[in-house]
Formats: structure tokens, sequence, C-alpha cells
DNA sequence: GTGAAAGCGCTAACAA
DNA sequence: TTGTTAGCGCTTTCAC
């Protein structure tokens, strides 16, 4: 299990030349000669040589290595961020470590574990504000938040566009014709939530569809809450003609509710959604939304934290990702699926 | 960003001791005096000292660091396994480091990286055998299959009890009285597929109902496969009873299916799947499944790996964890949802 | 263009 | 019980 490999010294000897002349080939530093390069290369072939990254990082004072930390790991969302930082990172040569944490205090004692010991260079956060969790954000290190735009003046971040992406969904109901829309938001306490709704509302003022009292419904992006949100407009007597669910779990939930008042979809009642998760396209009807491209906004988070890591000066930006609208059946019969 | 951060030394200076006791201390070493001991953590406490992992890796040889790699990291299945995974691993103070490889190449290369870089202390292998990958499953190198149990006698695996899954989930459909089932396998080349059909053809056997022919199709887990297979059941007119579709996903296609066919589900149609995948109980109707407990069987994986990495000899074992039977509406009306 | 020396922060082996 | 001396495998000076 443990044939010693090979080190820097080995492969020099091997090929006569001191080890730091191995440094520089492993380096691809100009400064040797081809000559030497090539005895050197040769020597590494033959050994089987493979620099050692922990010694690296040890002399270099950097891992290599990028934490991505988000409320789990099995929410497609989260799960898709992360890959697409995961292959972004790869490809910049950096690996990443991602790791749950469920609540503020496993989020605090997670990341002063990882930078306190050093093992990581840069973190990615993915949904800061989930709770309290951002005032244990590390101080004079390089983070870049994920999910949510960024409320402190030194951290850059990556999110969709919400405000515009509500819009975009919004506008698709009016189009179709319909006017008394409803919206079902996320929790009150998340800025996301509140974009979309703002976008929600700029649309329905655009087409001079004054927003109506109680057609707002705040839920908290479980189906459940997208279920009781539709049961509650019927209670309050005022279902509308369309419902834009401020992400497609919750606009699941208001199939399934409407499933079970026999009311027809999208006849009776137009269903939109946010964030095209797997299988959106097997409800019942299939749900037409607006697609976030979830691995964009992993792999722009990572490369945005790499850059600051090699160019001191990192430059703050909050970075906006479009969404793309996804006609399918729950807004308009026949649309694809 | 960079106020050096104290070393051993530093905090030996403080207390007034020599370095070496100071690696006593943070070790946990016993042979320290209490009175110097507390001389020491005073000290370690004035300066906020935290040992560099890196440093300790580099002088003791190994990472505290293990990777995982799967097909990819967005199937809510891996994810589960990963983040069990990630919560056992760091429970037992190792990190994870998760990948994805979607082909056997980039398996090869990413593994030879993270070993031959000794970036890792050992290797998850999350569903070897998805394609050509366990051939370039790395030699002498510490390494848990997950997903399917090994063919390869020095390597450990943990796996659902697939084989048991198939058989209860007939004979649940078999208890309700259907005699005319179906299923729909995963692929054939897979292990995982065949132990299911092993499962419930002896289910069947047992119930004194030999397996017809034409109800075993082949699908490919994905939801359309599902659908495929319902369309081909009826084209040969031999509609069944009851389905067991291998995974949740195809029962999905297969409820879909049932739904274009103006079929009623559970009346015209049982159908039962395997997973229990988010929002299962949202499928119209409601989906029966035989639970998989993913979290646990990836941390029973980091376990064995980790426990594997500390007594040199290693067990090696095949570790096969039950499923459970979840019954909704898709088998029975009026089953829990 | 190449080599020698020093050191990254820690642990291990041996002395005292 | 404690301190001293060597490394771990690499990179970074600074000579030659």
């Amino acid at each position: 299990m443990a044939e010693k490999s090979p080190t820097i010294r080995d492969v020099a000897r091997q090929a006569g030349v001191s080890h730091q002349t191995v440094s520089r080939v492993i380096n691809g530093r100009e400064e040797v000669s081809a000559e030497t390069r090539a005895r050197v290369e040769e020597a590494i072939a033959a050994l089987g040589f493979r620099p050692n990254a922990i010694a690296r990082s040890m002399a270099k004072g950097q891992t290599h290595t990028l934490a991505c930390i988000s409320p789990n790991l099995t929410d497609f969302t989260f799960a898709s961020i992360i890959e697409g930082a995961e292959q972004a990172a790869r490809a910049e040569g950096y690996f990443l470590l991602s790791s749950s944490a469920s609540d503020a205090q496993t989020f605090r004692v997670l990341t002063e574990k990882l930078i306190g010991h050093r093992r990581v260079d840069g973190l990615i956060i993915i949904n800061p504000y989930a709770d309290q969790r951002f005032e244990f954000t590390p101080q004079n290190f390089p983070v870049v938040f994920v999910g949510a735009r960024s409320h402190n003046p030194g951290i850059c971040s990556v999110a969709l566009d919400d405000e515009k992406a509500a819009y975009d969904a919004t506008r698709h109901l009016l189009a179709l014709g319909f006017r008394r829309i409803a919206t079902v938001t996320g929790p009150s306490s998340e800025d996301c939530s509140n974009d979309r709704t703002a976008g929600f509302l700029r649309a329905l003022s655009e087409a001079g569809c004054p927003p109506e009292e109680g057609l707002i419904i705040e839920g908290d992006w479980s189906a459940t809450s997208g279920q009781d949100a539709l049961f509650l407009l019927k209670e309050q007597g005022c279902l509308p003609e369309a419902i834009f669910a401020q992400n497609d779990r919750m606009a699941l939930g208001v199939l399934r509710a409407a499933r079970d008042m026999n009311l027809e979809v999208p006849a009776q009642l137009a269903v939109i959604g946010v964030d095209d998760m797997p299988l959106a396209s097997y409800f019942d009807p299939p749900l037409s939304t607006m697609k976030q491209d979830m691995p964009r906004i992993g792999a722009e988070a990572a490369r945005l934290l790499i850059s600051s890591l090699r160019a001191q000066p990192a430059e703050v930006c909050q970075m906006k990702i479009s969404a793309q609208l996804i006609i399918r059946q729950s807004t308009q019969k026949g649309g694809g699926s």
C-alpha cells in the first residue's frame, strides 16, 4: 500500500541534475535549456513521478482548494450550482470541498475549521442569507456569495436576476390574456423573494393591471406551501386566472391543489414556476417555468473567486444571471412538453 | 488578507516551552504535566493559534481528506449519498472532496490527479460499474464502492439490498391481489438491475405466478424509458395489472404514459417504484415505492473507508442496506400520501 | 542555465 | 516530563 513514491530528488538523481532544476521543469519555467528539460522529463516519465500537492501547498502557502458551503447538498438547485463550481474550479486547477451546514451554528464551526486550519484558499457560500449565517462570514478571507446579492460591500456575489425573471414570467401570463394573476412568494425575509415580487408587480403595473389585494401569498419554497396557497386563495373567494409561483416546488404544490379542486390547468388556472427542476416536464400538466442556469452560476462564482485569488485587487461585483422562459402546457395548451 | 497566523513556535515562545511540547499539547498526548499544558493552552488561546492542517499532512503523510467520485452531483440519489458520506467523514475529522466524472476517461484523469498528487487518503466511488470506469479503479489504494456490489475481491462495497427490495415490492403487489405483473428494469449491464429482476422473479415464483413472456421490459433509469415501456406493453397487447418500475423516475414515466392512455392508477394499473425520490408524494397519484436510505449508505461507506485507513488490515465486506416499503396511492386507493 | 542553502509548520525519534 | 535534532517534498532566494 505504500511503495514510496518518487520525489523530486529521485528524479534529479536519475537525470543527473539538481532537484531545483526538476522543480523548474515541473513548474514550466523558461530558464531551463531544452536539452536538460528533455533529460528531466525523461526521468520523470521513467520514474512515474507526480509532484506531491501537499508539499507544494506547504511551500507556497496555498492549497489550491476551495470550499463550497450550502444548506444541503441534495436540493437540486444547490447540487447544480456545486457541480458547475466544481467543474470550473477543476478546469482552473483547483479542487472543491463541498460541505453542508444546515444551520448557522454548524456553519460557524465549519468555516472556522476550514479557514482556521488553512485547508482552503477561498470560500463559496450558497444562500448566505438562508439564516443568520451571514453574520459568521469570515473576515479578511476570499469569499463569494451565491444565490443572493451580497449586502457586504467587500464581497462579490452571483445570483439569478430575480426581478427580471419574475417580470418575464408575469409578462408571459399577461401576454396570454390573463389579468387576475396571483403570486406565491418565498419567505419575505429573503431578498430573492422580494425581488421576484417586485418584478411581478412591475409587470402588472406596466400592463395597467393594478395588483389586487390578497393575490400575494407568502410561501416557504416547499410544495406544501404552494398547495396551501391555492387553498387559501379559494377560501378567500379570490381564485385567480393564473399563478406565478416563485419556484417550481411551490408550483407543483399549486398543481396538486388544483387537481384536488378539480380545476383544469391551464384552462381554469395557468401556472408558471421558476427553476426548471428535473422532471418539471413530467408534471401534470408539464410545467412552464423560468429556467435558471445553475451550473453557470456556480461556475461564475468559482471563476470569480479564483481570479480574486490570483490578482490581489479583487474587483467587487454583483453578477446577475438571466433566466430563460420555458413554455409548457401549464400555461398554454399544446405548448412543448 | 495575510496577517501571518501564529505557528507552533510562536506559541512555544509565548509559553516559554519548546515547540515540541506545544505539538504534544495540540495532539492531546498524555506525557505533558498539567501545569505545562495549562500554560500552553493559555498561550494558544491568547494568540488564537490554530494548527496548520497542510503542515500536519505534510509531516504525517496523510491528508485527512477523502474523495468521492460519482457520475454527477445532481442526481438526488448520488447527492444524498454524498451528503451522508460528507457528514460521517466530518464527524471523524475528515473532509470530503466530491467530484463528478461523467465518463470513464474523465474518471481516469481525475483519480490519477487526486491520488497521484496525494491529495486524498481514500476514495469512495459511486456507481463504479456505470461504465468502464471500474477498469481504472486505483490499485493499492484504499477504495470503497457504493451503489453496486464489488466484483473486486479486495474492495469493500455498500449498496442497497436490491434483490430483497424488489422481492418486497413485488410481494406488496401480489398481496394486493395483482397477478399479471410487469417490471421495467434498469440497463441489463448493471448488477443492480439484474438483482432487482431476480427478486421480482423470486416473489412471482413463490406465489405460483409463473413470470409471463414480455412482461420484463428493459429501461435505462430515465422517465422517458418508463413511459416507452408502458406504450410497448400496450402495443404488444399485454397490459399488466401492475408494474414494478425499478426506480422512481421510470415509475413517473409509467404514470405519465398511463395518463396519456387514460388508464386509472391504481384501479386499472398499480405502480410501484424504488428510491422514494423527493416529491414522489406529489406525483399523480402519489407513488408507492421502496425507500432507499441513501445518506446511511454514504455514511457507512465513509466509515468503512476511514476505519480501513486506521487499522491496516481492512476487513473486506459487501454491505447491503435494506429498503423500506412506502405505500401511497399508486398501489392502493386511500393509502397515505 | 544551473546548483546550494534555507525554510514552509509540523511530527517523530532520540536525548536529557 | 521536556527539549533537541531531523526531516516530510517542495519552492524560493541567491550564488555560480
